[in-house]
DNA sequence: CAAAATGGTTGACGGTGTCAACCGGCCACG
DNA sequence: CGTGGCCGGTTGACACCGTCAACCATTTTG
């Protein structure tokens, strides 16, 4: 009874988001439209409104649904007992899913979200994401004994590098630099190698 | 004659150009329109396709201009004799124009472009900003003796870095992790100070 | 049983980019 | 000198978009 006018109402719900999301991974976020979605579900153009107050609110649960698969992502990544090698790890699974899912990260980073603090769910689980950096930053700290404030700097300084490297990998920031190839092949493993560097020089100097 | 009348037919171009940039500006590149300017130049809505094939021919005409600004914004920052330092200011003038300009730091690096290649000046005035970094760490190159590729490593590094931190600073991306405000205040200079750690233990390990 | 809420429909409005046609002035050429 | 063509503007149309409003069938509820 209630469970099924439940789960019938909430079935065109999910299938916006669905193919939402199929829009989204095929042709980029600024092709998404509520009509489009609507045509491929076979259903009037004001259907969706029925279910999502306006575009942004539907725009707001797939940026949310993709924070939690790119956490996931996180979180599934190969685990090293020492700190520096799972940071880097983590490094690389970042950077791997920018470079294997570009629209699903330009959507997280690089697209203009719907006001933030009107959609609490969607900034929710992106600070999942920057606990995880967090909180393998925070086992580095057990080994070197740095103040908690160094330890939020490194966290903005990796997640910086890191966010800053993957955004220039996956747009095309890069081909008009011409670099070559060997270099932007190389690139994150280099850039992780520095990042590297500077954690355990800042252990050096004030551990 | 033929001046005065290229003067005359390049005025409306240059005018759209110039309020294209005020609505930048103002209001961020999305509410960008080709309609809106026509509008505010008092002329009739198709006037702008006598001068731009499209928007994106607009769009990827101030973007020149803007890459152009930033690029000039980096060449009079403050010069420093020892290479370090002069990496240093460059970061912090990076830094400072993406904080001090965010609409234009914006339209430049966390927008999506007009397909690059169709529209090379666009390009060009990009390279001229990275060639900067390039040559600062060119500098620090011949005290350090670093083969070249070590070098593009390097400017990718701290590109990546210096971008990530600056789309970060500028973005709402901060706002859900509750960081404290002085954590955020002194994000920047402890960001080079890494910047710097990293590249002098590279220093170290292969000088 | 009536009333209200739910979830769908169609239709309209104003906004956008863009294509097409028109039109006046100016320049070059027969 | 006249005339044809280009250049830079005009108006009008079309398709797309988000969104508001009204309507309607079904189901839930008082």
């Amino acid at each position: 009874m209630a469970e099924i006018q439940q789960r019938e109402t909430t079935s065109l719900r999910d299938r916006c988001v669905a193919e939402a999301l199929k829009v989204v991974e095929t042709s980029g976020v600024e092709s998404l439209s509520l009509r489009e979605v609507s045509r491929r579900l076979g259903v009037s153009h004001q259907a969706p409104y029925k279910h999502f107050p306006s575009r942004d609110h539907l725009l707001a649960e797939i940026v949310a649904r993709v924070f939690e698969e790119f956490a996931q992502h996180l979180e599934n990544r190969p685990r090293f007992p020492d700190p520096h090698d799972d940071l880097r790890s983590m490094g690389e699974s970042y950077v791997r899913y920018a470079l294997e899912h570009p629209l699903h990260y330009r959507l997280l980073f690089a697209t203009p979200h719907p006001n933030a603090e009107e959609h609490p769910e969607m900034t929710a689980n992106a600070q999942r994401a920057f606990g995880l950096l967090r909180e393998a930053l925070g086992q580095l700290d057990e080994t070197t004994g740095l103040d908690d404030e160094s330890v939020e700097h490194d966290a903005l300084f990796v997640w910086s590098t890191i966010h800053g490297l993957a955004s220039i990998l996956q747009s095309d920031a890069l081909c008009p630099l011409e670099l070559d190839r060997g270099t932007v092949e190389h690139a994150a493993g280099e850039t992780l190698l520095r990042i590297g560097r500077a954690l355990r020089a800042g252990d050096a100097s004030e551990g």
